[in-house]
DNA sequence: TGTACATCAGTGAACGCGCGTTCACTGATGTAC
DNA sequence: TGTACATCAGTGAACGCGCGTTCACTGATGTAC
C-alpha cells in the first residue's frame, strides 16, 4: 500500500519487451512481432520501445538473439540427458534441433528466415554459439569429406533441412514421433568414425 | 486503330495475376505479394482479383504452385545438361536445387515457408512433382538406410537444408561459387551404390 | 430471328484496421559547481 | 549541502500508409424460349 519506489516496478523494460516478443511469436507466428504489440504486452505506451529499439528490425534481431540462446540451451540439455558416448550425443543434438524447431516454429523463423541485422555482433555471437554446439558434437564422430567446414555444414544442413521440411508441411513428417523415427534412421547414414570403445 | 474486340485484350487475367505475383516476389520478397499489388501490376482495379482468388492465401497458393512448376523445370534442365550417368544426374539436381533457391529466394519462401492452402489438390500435385524429381535421381544412386522414404528424405533434407543455410545468411556460404564447391564436397559423402559401369 | 433474363468479370469509391513514426510534453535521475 | 542544469525513459495524441474487404454499379456474354 506504500509507494515503494525501488521495488520491481520498471526493472528492465528492454528484457520485458524481448520476452513479450517471444510470447507474441509463439502465439501468432513471426508476423505477430510488432513494436506496438510488445509495448501493449508489457503495458507501456507504443512509443516507449523506440528508446530501446530504433527499428522493428532491431527488435526482431534482439528476439532472434534470445532465440539462439534458448536454442543453444535446448541442444545442450538434450546432450546432457543422452546416454554416454559421442554418437549418442550427436544423435541427441540432432533430435534436440528438430524438436526445438517444431516446438518454436515462429521463433525459428525469426532466427533463420526473417530479416535481422546480421552485422550485429551480439547476433553473430549468439548464432555462432548455437552453431558451435552442433560442430562440437559432430567433430569426434563424423568422418568428414573436406575438413571441419564440410563436416559441420553437412550435419547442420541435414538437421536444418529436416526441420525445414517438417515446418514446411511435408505430410509424412507431421507426426512428431514418426518424424523422429525417420530422423534416427537417416542420421546414421552419415560417415561415422569407428566407435572407440565407449562401453 | 479499329476496336478489335476478340484480340489479346483480356486474355487470361488469372494467369497474368500469378505472373505479376511472381515478379513482385522477385523484386520485393515474399511479403510484397499482395492483392492490391498484383492488381496494379496487371493494370486492373484492386477489387478485380477477388473474382479469381477469394483470399490472399489463395493467390499465394497459386503463386507457390507456379513456383513448383518452375522449380521442377529448373531441376530437369540441370539434369539434361549434366554429363551422363546417374551420379552426375544426382549431383546436378542438387546443384540445380540450391541454385534455384538462391536465384528465387522470395519465391522459395512462398513455396516452402509462407502459409498456403496445403489441402489444394493442385498444390499437392505440384509439390509432389518437384519432390519426385529428387526422388527419381536419388533412387538408383543412394544406398538408403531404410527404404525409399528414408533415402528421399535424406537427400531432400540435405539439399533443402543447405539452401536454407544459404538463404539464412550463413556467412561462409554467401559466395555462390564457394557454396557450390562445398556442396560438391559434401554430397558424395552420402552412401552411394557402387557405380555400375556407366563409361 | 428476336426478346428477356441470368451470369459473370471488372469498376471505383468507401470503410476500418494495424502498422511505424513523429512530436511536444512530463517527470525522474544524475551531475557540475 | 544546495542549486541549476542536462539527460533520459515514457506518455498520449496525431499522422499517413498500405492493406483486405465491401458494395452498388456497369457492360459484355451466354441462354431459354
Amino acid at each position: 500500500m506504500t509507494d515503494r519506489k525501488p521495488l520491481p516496478k520498471k526493472k528492465n523494460i528492454r528484457e520485458a519487451l524481448i520476452d513479450a516478443g517471444i510470447e507474441l511469436v509463439r502465439e501468432g507466428g513471426s508476423k505477430a512481432l510488432t513494436i506496438r504489440g510488445v509495448a501493449a504486452r508489457v503495458g507501456v505506451s507504443h512509443a516507449a520501445p523506440k528508446h530501446h529499439f530504433a527499428t522493428l528490425e532491431a527488435l526482431r534481431t534482439a528476439v532472434a538473439i534470445e532465440g539462439h540462446h534458448r536454442f543453444t540451451a535446448a541442444m545442450e540439455a538434450a546432450i546432457a540427458e543422452a546416454p554416454p558416448g559421442p554418437r549418442e550425443a550427436l544423435v541427441a543434438t540432432g533430435i534436440g534441433y528438430i524438436r526445438f524447431s517444431r516446438e518454436h516454429p515462429g521463433l525459428f523463423q525469426v532466427m533463420f528466415s526473417d530479416p535481422v541485422d546480421r552485422e550485429d555482433p551480439a547476433f553473430q555471437e549468439a548464432a555462432h554459439t548455437s552453431y558451435q554446439v552442433l560442430a562440437r558434437v559432430s567433430a569426434p564422430v563424423i568422418h568428414g569429406p573436406a575438413g571441419a567446414e564440410g563436416t559441420e555444414t553437412l550435419v547442420w544442413s541435414l538437421a536444418h533441412g529436416f526441420s525445414a521440411l517438417i515446418l514446411g508441411g511435408k505430410p509424412e513428417l507431421q507426426d512428431p514421433a514418426h518424424a523422429e523415427e525417420v530422423f534416427r534412421q537417416i542420421f546414421p547414414v552419415l560417415p561415422m568414425r569407428p566407435p572407440q570403445g565407449h562401453r
